[in-house]
RNA sequence: GGGCCGUUAGCUCAGCGGUAGAGCGCCCGCCUUACACGCGGGAUGCCGGGGGUUCGAAUCCCUCACGGCCCACCA
């Protein structure tokens, strides 16, 4: 019975955490049950972090965000599919190995069995070349290190993550699902390849998508270069790209612009390279802008490349895949000159150079031939840059595996407004990126480790692939690898042969494979019965700038497949800003290490400052917040304490007996009772909004106010053995408070929580665990909770003048009061009266000497309360 | 240039039509048998500026300023 009621006499968190977060994995606390039906479940499309390096605040604040409303639809008997996944896609797994062990793929090395990577020394200049199997191996190798780490960080958090539900995005599960939903867009025409104009970034020398690009500020110059028109008479242009001079292939201006109107039709010569140019009118062209004509090259950016196509110009290409200047013949197509042999000795100069460095020379040789008008104007121009690069990225012309999004703007937009954003705003982010879009979504990369194309191609007699008539598996066949596998019907001996195959040799982008997390988890399209529980899912969390990746495509690919919307609901995290306001993830602060955080405070109170912030809203990293909220729970550990040895007291008391909440009947109980009903009734309405964050508020607000007024009010009745029926009351409702309190701070503090529901409620309540305990709904207030909570407001304002008068004459709180002199309407006397016995207790009052008096009229006059203290910290004799 | 969010006490933030709030910090006290990792009390605000709607505006509308973010801008 009660004396088996025991805990510890200090709150000692990293034990306390240490210990459940074992037990939970003993017991398996938070798996998922794949036989109840989905009306009864709850699925999480957790963010699989990028698995590069180390976790920061950022994703202890967003994951910690998650967990409260996973933990909060558990306790409301929902059946939680909660997965981890790790992003080790693609290229930041690959940077990060090469810098880490100063390798580099080279797929034309052979494969070297038993090697494996050493740290690269400091000073190691050069990066040693090994073969894509060596390469993709020491990729594995440091991902599953990674993960460990980051799944040790996130139970010691607490994430209520069902562990056996793990995948990695390069995992065989994670490429089967990509592969197939490749071949399901093929199957329906919604892929195709294509060598076209491409973002290509030539530091890591892939394609990348719209969605990966970013504008960065660059300082440039402007050079006025003289073109020649042929039959006389000449024009400047000003650019801040001349070395793209090679690859002019028309001049424009804007159709109704007087000073150039004459030229159209007629042809330009570019300087150094004498070759004839169409100058020709063209929308686009500001007058307003350098000198209202410009040259159109091959590509300088998205507006040559949609003139280029329009206009079916010839493509010049200069700059190659690796960003030099690349070698080419002048005076032969597709680079025609008037001069060849002088274009030729000028391109001399520039082959072989990266653009900046050709753009030098360019404008040297520019200045030297006189054809350079004035000094370079400096200007300030947004620079297109992969988002994880450091080269300005190029339109380079290759073939590469696209999906056709732009026509299906519309059905996007639509299906982005059938899912419940939290908070709301954050659709138009979507919408805004959605209407923007101007170029299909390019789906491959050529790096090595990722997902790859599951398609060969059959080869001529010449031995050219022919790209039209890709070779495809079967579902079940996969995942393949198209470069060490088979396709259907061909024997490996046929493979590079005249009339043999190959394989195709990239990797889909990361988004390809991301865009399927629910998916993922719900094993489309190879388990039906899954899917159906899984999919869609009831809740995306994710940041707000990959709205337009990941949010994005998930949704093109739910709908690409199957018409549907891939989650009900999608909550957006705000950032973590370091004082100076820099996103904590890029700024110094990226240094605080959560291990470290953890081992200082808790992961309770860790946990704490997170939930305190609401969905979308940016928190400032504060180390303050911790410490509040380890005060919270250390508050939770004494008071939790102090309640249960109440109850052990008057279990003790055999004219007590048991009890239940239908024993509340001292009014003062009854009113405390009520407030209580308030508090749940508005917990459970705010936690459907999954505004967790006003939740916290105001729990914390009436857990201070139970522990600060009403525990104040009613301890000594609680601990007095006089008056049985009253002492029963008292404990009925500590008791229940209690059970509510630990219940409703379970999602938030699942540590404390647990080891002080262990004490006593694991037994009598028969929940193991508080985090199989039922949510606490208002209707667990009964009768005493359906009526007000007035009185309890009312005591709780005296008691606050009996501490004011107090604290003003310096007196502590134990002092005892002579005179409780109380005035006001009759009405409100009565009702005080009921409540006087706990407060003259709480306050100390002396017998004799409470006093009331009526005052007449003064309909809305409050309680008129006047306090008089004791002479000494005695009381008189009686 | 377009869009979104924000601007409330020294700091971090709640409040979003009816007399300005919390925590931290600061000041003054208190060993009261759950907690001194505690308890009680106190001071502190042209609620960014201007205009409007209303009996009444921190709260609604307009406008400006500042800060942040997303997108566009590459000759």
């Amino acid at each position: 019975m009660s004396d088996e009621t025991t805990f510890p006499a200090a709150y000692v968190p990293a034990e306390i955490e240490t210990k459940w977060a074992a037990r939970w994995e003993d017991e398996g606390r938070y798996r998922y049950d794949p036989k109840r039906p989905r009306a009864e479940t709850f699925v999480v499309d957790t963010p699989p972090p990028t698995v590069s390096g180390s976790l920061h605040m950022g994703h202890v604040f967003s994951y910690t965000q998650t967990d409260v409303i996973a933990r909060q639809q558990r306790m409301r008997g929902k059946n939680v599919f909660y997965p981890m996944g790790w992003d080790d896609n693609g290229l930041p797994t690959e940077r990060r190995v090469q810098k880490e062990f100063g390798i580099r793929c080279e797929p034309g090395l052979p494969y070297r069995a038993g090697w494996t990577p050493s740290p690269a020394g400091k000073d190691a200049k050069t990066l040693e070349e090994v073969s894509r199997k060596n390469f993709l191996e020491a990729c594995r190798l440091q991902t599953e290190k990674d993960e460990q780490k980051y799944e040790a960080l996130w139970r010691r958090l607490g994430l209520s993550i069902d562990w056996t539900q793990q995948y990695a995005t390069v995992g065989e599960h994670c490429r089967r699902v990509s592969q197939a939903s490749f071949l399901d867009l093929l199957k329906k025409g919604r892929v195709y390849s294509a060598v076209a104009p491409t973002l290509w970034d030539t530091g890591f020398r892939t394609a990348v998508a719209q969605a990966e690009v970013e504008d960065r500020e660059q300082n440039g110059f402007f050079h006025d270069i003289r073109f020649e028109v042929e039959g006389g008479g000449d024009f400047v242009i000003s650019t801040t790209r001349p070395e793209l001079l090679a690859a002019c292939i028309a001049v424009v201006a804007h159709p109704e612009d007087a000073r150039y109107k004459r030229l159209f039709g007629k042809s330009a010569l570019t300087p150094l390279f004498r070759a004839a140019v169409p100058i020709m009118p063209a929308e686009h062209a500001d007058p307003e802008k350098g000198t209202g004509i410009m040259m159109i090259c091959t590509f300088g950016d998205v507006a040559d490349v949609e003139f280029w196509r329009k206009e079916k110009m010839p493509l010049r290409q200069i700059v190659g895949r690796s960003g030099r200047l690349e070698a080419v013949e002048f005076g032969s197509d597709p680079f025609p000159s008037r001069e060849p042999a002088a274009a030729n000795a000028a391109y001399a100069n520039l082959k072989g150079l990266y653009p900046k460095q050709a753009r030098a020379k360019t404008v040297e040789l520019l200045s030297a031939a006189g054809a350079l008008v004035g000094a370079p104007k400096p200007t300030v121009q947004a620079v297109k840059f992969y988002e994880k690069g450091d080269q300005p990225l190029e339109f380079i012309s290759t073939r590469q595996w696209f999906v056709r999004i732009l026509d299906i703007k519309e059905e996007l937009l639509a299906q982005g407004r059938k899912v419940a954003w939290h908070p709301e705003y954050m659709l138009k982010r979507y919408e805004q990126w959605v209407e923007g879009l101007n170029q299909d979504w390019c789906v491959s990369r050529q790096r090595y480790f990722g997902v790859p194309f599951p398609v060969w191609y059959p080869l001529g007699e010449g031995g050219a692939p022919d790209y039209a008539r890709p070779i495809v598996p079967e579902l079940s066949a996969l995942p393949v690898d198209p470069q060490a596998d088979c396709p259907p019907g061909f024997s490996e001996d046929r493979r590079g042969r005249p009339g043999g195959f190959v394989g195709d040799t990239d990797v889909m982008d990361t988004w390809a494979t991301s865009s399927l997390t629910p998916q993922v988890s719900s094993h489309w399209p190879f388990d039906p019965d899954r899917h159906a529980k899984l999919f869609p899912a009831d809740l995306r969390p994710q940041a707000h700038e990959i709205i337009r990746t990941w949010a994005f495509y998930t949704i093109t690919k739910a709908w690409l497949h199957e018409k549907k919307i891939p989650w009900t609901n999608i909550a957006i995290s705000g950032w973590v800003v370091s004082p100076d306001r820099q996103k904590m993830s890029k700024s110094k602060g990226k240094a605080v290490a959560p291990e470290d955080l953890l081992a200082a405070y808790s992961a309770d109170a860790l946990r704490y400052w997170a939930a305190r912030a609401k969905l979308g809203q940016d928190t400032m990293y504060d180390e303050n917040v911790f410490k509040v909220g380890h005060r919270l729970a250390t508050k939770i550990f004494n008071a939790s304490k102090f309640t249960m040895l109440q109850l052990q007291g008057a279990e003790s008391d055999p004219k007590v007996g048991s009890w239940s909440l239908a024993d509340v009947r001292e009014p003062l109980d009854r009113a405390w009772v009520a407030r209580m009903r308030g508090l749940l009734r508005d917990a459970g309405g705010d936690f459907e909004r999954f505004d967790y964050a006003a939740v916290l508020l105001y729990l914390e607000t009436a857990f201070w106010d139970f522990c600060d007024n009403y525990l104040e009010l009613v301890k000594n009745r609680g601990y007095s053995a006089e008056r049985p029926e009253a002492r029963k009351s008292a404990v009925a409702a500590l008791e229940w408070t209690l059970k509510c309190f630990l219940r409703l701070f379970a999602p938030f503090l699942p540590y404390i929580t647990e080891e002080v529901w262990s004490w006593r409620f694991a037994r009598s309540e028969g929940r193991a665990s508080i985090h199989a305990a039922p949510w606490p709904a208002s209707e667990e207030a009964g009768a005493a909770g359906a009526e007000s909570d007035r009185l309890f407001l009312v005591a709780r304002a005296v008691l606050d003048k009996i501490r004011t008068e107090k604290a003003a004459q310096k007196r502590s709180v134990k002092w005892p009061v002579q005179v409780l002199d109380l005035e006001g309407r009759a009405g409100d006397l009565e009702a005080v009266e009921q409540v006087l016995g706990d407060l003259a207790s709480a306050g100390n009052v002396v017998a004799g000497g409470l006093r009331r008096r009526v005052r007449e009229g003064a309909e809305d006059a409050p309680l008129g309360v006047r306090v008089e203290l004791a002479a000494a910290n005695e009381p008189p004799a009686a």
